[in-house]
DNA sequence: AAACGTATTATCGTCATACCATTGGAAAAT
DNA sequence: ATTTTCCAATGGTATGACGATAATACGTTT
């Protein structure tokens, strides 16, 4: 997992930052002190916090120093900020600002794709469908094949932003299938509800569509709302989810 | 406008970029050929470009050199790149992307405002109200009011993701602006409009606020598409929203 | 004593140079 | 024709120097 010096020098900040260990409005290190800390160079340094910056995670000046802006100012939409909110653990807040998100957006994504969708679109969703149905039967990675489904059909809404969602919308959807897969019938009885999902898209009902999406949108929702419950601090997703892929 | 060596150089590469002069999948010059072209140090170049890889704009390697990636891959809820992008002129998929987010976004976020709103969150965006009335009957600055308005209630949702859509639903909110101004009863017409949208978020009425909404988003939307369908081009927002404030 | 202006200084911002690392493509060998 | 080898273009990293800025401390004036 060794990537470039500058990666690995963004990924320490980054998660350093929005792990808290940097706290909000506080002064990171200054320049000279990182180098030593980090063992790079201040070329490094300053790359990687130019970097965090453009993420909106803090800001500089001099003497002032680089100082840690506040979680409004993040980019929420940003994959690294989302893989580093997610190894810090996901917290309550994260948890039901993503499923507010989920509510709003897959559902209107459907119509759109109910709408939109091209031939190769379909082709795609149906092939991770048969990935889902397969590790069913014979085992294998489900949640892999989940996620495609669902980033997919983000996609066929033909919306550019509405896509970019699905980076964020990931870190909800493994939540939930860690959960569900814990649980009795798991995966196999969510199955036909992404079958019906998907055959609506592809009648091009967009009413269909959306009430589907919506009923397995809320199979979810009740499954994490007692966890979030019950649970004080809920796990990171380090170990289940280590196929994130980071940019840089 | 002279911000500083690092900001300018971000800036120009990253509108250079959004704005097409450099093809997607195609290369930018060398980082020497670029320190020539806007004379600065191969630092600022390398700074910079580390900014634009962090906003999803382009990736680098050695020999093969700095490449602009595709759209779909662009941060489209970061500040700078939509500032890009209304500066560079807003072209029919950018408009049609924003109308889609924001039919989906708003009522969702005008629900969840008039359940959460904090006192203050009403104080601000009664301020903004204030703004609007004022703007209307004794002159001044309408448009800057309205996106405080629009602001302060997707604020009042409590949901950080929804806060951060503000930035790029701005971008569409001032041109639904220009179009209307332009038109007969203008701003007049929405006033009442807006009041019943927060009329309902302060009464806690969800249902209210997203039929208000509703209303609201529909008038806009008629003109945005009369004019989508007569213009080919459409102009930039450069000289009617310049006061748009841009990170680093 | 309080308010204001000035000097100090810590820290980031920029520049310049050198060398390392990676990789695509050309050249050479099979 | 295919594979292998090598080279060179380009970004990646390191270092040192100096400039620019703003928070702090200090001294002067009222």
């Amino acid at each position: 997992m060794i990537k470039n010096v500058h990666g690995n020098t963004v990924d320490h900040l980054g998660e350093a930052i929005v792990s808290g260990r940097y706290a909000v409005g506080a002064s990171i290190p200054p320049e000279p002190v990182l180098c030593l800390e980090l063992g790079v160079s201040r070329t490094v340094i300053r790359e990687a916090v130019k970097s965090l910056i453009a993420k909106g995670l803090m800001t500089t000046g001099p003497k002032v120093g680089s100082r840690v802006l506040s979680d409004s100012h993040w980019n929420w939409f940003d994959p690294d900020v989302i893989l580093w909110q997610s190894k810090a653990g996901l917290t309550h807040e994260f948890l039901r600002d993503l499923q507010d998100l989920r509510r709003v957006v897959e559902p209107a994504a459907m119509r759109l794709a109910a709408e939109r969708a091209t031939e190769q679109d379909i082709a795609e969703v149906e092939a991770a469908y048969s990935g889902m149905k397969h590790a069913i039967e014979f085992g294998g990675d489900y949640v892999t094949h989940d996620l495609r489904f669902h980033q997919g059909l983000l996609r066929a809404s033909r919306n550019r932003m509405l896509i970019q969602m699905s980076t964020v919308l990931g870190a909800l959807l493994r939540t939930s299938f860690e959960i569900s897969a814990s649980k009795k019938g798991g995966p196999g009885l969510s199955l036909p509800l992404h079958r019906a999902v998907l055959n609506a898209v592809i009648a091009h009902r967009p009413d269909e569509a959306e009430a589907a999406i919506k009923v397995l949108i809320d199979g979810a929702r009740v499954d994490i709302e007692k966890v979030l419950a019950s649970r004080g601090q809920l796990p990171s997703l380090n170990k289940l989810a280590p196929n994130l892929k980071a940019a840089s």
